[in-house]
DNA sequence: GTCTATAAGACGATAGAC
DNA sequence: GTCTATCGTCTTATAGAC
């Protein structure tokens, strides 16, 4: 793998485990065994650049690993429950859930820095779209699809910040029973 | 105000605006215009002492108002949407919720410190219990009650997330229409 | 494109006077 | 209980050789 690609993989796993603030570009360069000098040829604006492409970076693989779920489950019901069991899984092997949640960056950064804001509000938004755009295949309302889209994905970054908090995956269990109902209400 | 209540203060503020590791002793100080002997002399462990006192200052806040809004409401539907309605009116005022949320903290240092990650723990069962117990009121099962309870915290944090990063209350508006259809649902 | 050496400053924390 | 001065350490970022 190329250097730019070694430091965008190592360092986007560091600031999912640790935050922004807590991991410094030392820790990352000797992770991957790269010096100072690479990562100023590839990121000429230093840390905060390679944090906004490690969060580009992370829409795409998102992105595709939903939409590869949701081809795999008819409906959004099915789809969103294997979506979760698998941060479950992710969660218990890692006691972190890496490469789907940003919670640590968003609100370490979001008053912080602007462009960081903003990679992040694109993130969020095309989480949204995805759930849209499957909620509409399934007859839901253009409103109610989008408000079930936002409460989708901040009851589960939610309960990802409880498992967070609580060292335990219960959290993303017990949403897991209740959003099917929450789903049959609303449609 | 007596020193240490003031540095109390002013750190929780400064610590709910921009995480923990984007606030420097140094300006916690000057915001208060406490030097660092008296910082140390009141909080021995430094930051993160004085970081845990927040929290458990912020635990009795959050605990006292709920309390407050739920004796104004017979309903937990109409108590809930009066506490989203107080988050919302903070949120457009502020440009940041302060005095309800921890989640910049929470998601940057649950992982980095076990103690911080106790408080914060703590912080969350505690609104949780307070919620459960007024469900219980309204004869849900004590089951239902704490799935709910759970919902309806992370559901509200998620959305707070969302309002940072997009810079707009929509998202805890968007909540507000959703939660009563989940409170009747589940009853 | 990658390396080392170094700069310049911020950080949390301490010591000792008052 | 509060003050100032200072200590190491760690941080991001730069300069210049290869």
């Amino acid at each position: 793998m190329d250097t730019k690609s070694l430091l965008i993989d190592t360092a986007t796993t560091l600031f999912q485990q640790k935050g922004y603030k807590s991991v410094g570009l030392t820790e990352i360069l000797k992770a991957c065994n790269v010096t100072k000098g690479a990562l100023y040829h590839h990121f000429p604006n230093g840390k905060e650049e390679l944090l906004i492409t490690c969060l580009h970076g992370l829409n795409e693989v998102i992105t595709t690993d939903i939409k590869a779920i949701f081809s795999r489950h008819l409906s959004t019901k099915d789809a969103i429950l294997s979506m979760i069991d698998k941060l479950i899984l992710n969660f218990e092997k890692n006691d972190t859930i890496i490469g789907y949640t940003f919670s640590s960056i968003v609100s370490e950064m979001a008053t912080m820095s602007e462009p960081v804001r903003i990679a992040c509000s694109a993130l969020y938004e095309n989480i949204q779209n995805l759930y849209h755009e499957k909620l509409l295949t399934e007859g839901y309302s253009n409103e109610s699809a989008s408000a079930i889209a936002l409460l989708l994905t901040a009851s589960i970054e939610g309960a990802i910040m409880l498992c967070i908090t609580q060292n335990s995956a219960t959290p993303l269990k017990t949403i897991a029973t209740l959003l099917p109902s929450i789903l049959e209400v609303n449609k």
